[in-house]
DNA sequence: GCCAACGTTGGC
DNA sequence: GCCAACGTTGGC
């Protein structure tokens, strides 16, 4: 199975790239997803060691600041049944989960965060998901060959 | 903070 | 099953 690349969005006032760099294996559950084209993704087609680009949104420039890796495949998510949880759905069902999550783990800083205004003005990048009007979509896949221009532009450094 | 876009809910 | 109302997302 070849490795697949995703978009995975946060607003950082939520929770941001440096949130992840700084936490425990530099790892995260991705909790939170209540979005069915998202979750199926997630269960169909998120793998392990698929790559991940960490965005920021809601920020002005929303900007993709890293790379990350899913470290753990769809699982379900405990925040549904959780009634103090944002996250709760009253609705879900613990003995046939409505939500899952990953986990990822951050893997390469961009030296150059990738911000909207240039991935959208690149020519070479045309047709990626989080530049077309209305893509609201939270998990996004990536075509390999945006990914590649992408990270270039970024300018990875490994994370120590 | 505004508001357009769009996903979900629920009455019928 | 339609669709209006409602809630959320996310760029600006």
């Amino acid at each position: 199975m070849p490795k697949k690349y995703w978009l995975f969005k946060s607003e950082p006032d939520v929770f941001s790239w440096d949130d992840l760099v700084a936490a425990k294996n530099r790892t995260t559950t991705w909790e939170g997803i209540r979005n069915y084209q998202a979750r199926n993704l997630l269960r169909d087609e998120c793998r392990n060691g698929d790559q991940v680009f960490f965005y920021h949104s809601r920020v002005n420039p929303p900007a993709i600041m890293g790379i990350a890796q899913v470290v753990k495949e769809a699982y379900p998510d405990p925040e549904q049944f959780d009634p103090k949880s944002k996250y709760y759905d009253p609705s879900a069902d613990p003995d046939a989960p409505r939500w899952l999550m990953v986990d990822v783990q951050a893997v390469k800083a961009f030296r150059k965060p990738v911000d909207l205004p240039t991935l959208k003005a690149h020519e070479d990048l045309d047709g990626l998901m989080v530049t077309k009007r209305g893509a609201r979509l939270s998990i996004q896949p990536v075509e390999p060959i945006h990914w590649r221009v992408i990270s270039r532009l970024g300018q990875p450094k490994k994370l120590t």
